[in-house]
DNA sequence: AGTTCGATCGCCT
DNA sequence: GGCGATCGAACTG
């Protein structure tokens, strides 16, 4: 079994909440560690990747291009690479906040559709690399009324290595996922 | 110790 | 559609 493909799939409609703000999750992509040549874990254990070898539903978050925060879920048991990168999120609560921590987007659809924009429109940073988002301040939660997901697959978007596997995921027609 | 380059975004043409 | 911003991790020597 491959437990992270799992994982980026029945994240989609799950709800992420930071502070006053949240969103549901409309996109995802797996990274699969060893053998996955665009995973940060492709190499093995760092001090950058320890926590992607942790245990899952933890959150994973580096910096890229030395300015923008990514934010990932721990999907395998410990000692097991594998994680989900959250590219794009239905803003829910406190979007006059989110709005204020994006002067730039234009439109509740620009808030939060991709990985860089939605940790800043949530707030989040390198300081919750390693926290448990099951206890906060990061909470990760089942929608509160699930409904049947119409999902599609493609390539993962920005990378090069392993660019043909289809691990990402997201709501198909959804008018905030970052990409078609 | 030096170099390369990236799981991005927003502004420019 | 193209490119500059900006910086640390990881690889080379």
């Amino acid at each position: 079994m491959r437990p992270t493909i799992e994982v980026a799939r029945a994240l989609l409609g799950a709800i992420v909440i930071h502070g006053p703000t949240s969103g549901r999750i409309v996109e995802t992509e797996a990274y699969l560690g060893i053998g996955d040549g665009a995973a940060h874990s492709a190499r093995g254990i760092t001090p950058r990747t320890e926590v992607i070898f942790g245990p899952p539903g933890h959150a994973y978050v580096y910096l890229i291009y030395g300015m923008y925060d990514c934010l990932n879920l721990i999907a395998e048991p410990e000692g097991v690479a594998g994680g989900v990168l959250i590219r794009a999120l239905e803003p829910i609560d406190g979007i006059p906040l989110m709005q204020k921590r994006r002067p730039t987007a234009r439109g509740v659809e620009n808030l939060a559709n991709g990985p860089g924009k939605l940790t800043r429109a949530l707030g989040i940073g390198l300081q919750h690399n390693g926290v448990d988002v099951t206890r906060g301040p990061i909470l990760v939660c089942a929608p509160p009324q699930p409904e049947p997901l119409d999902i599609a697959v493609s390539r993962r978007i920005g990378i090069t290595q392993s660019a043909d596997l289809p691990l990402r995921f997201f709501i198909r027609d959804n008018r905030f996922v970052s990409k078609k």
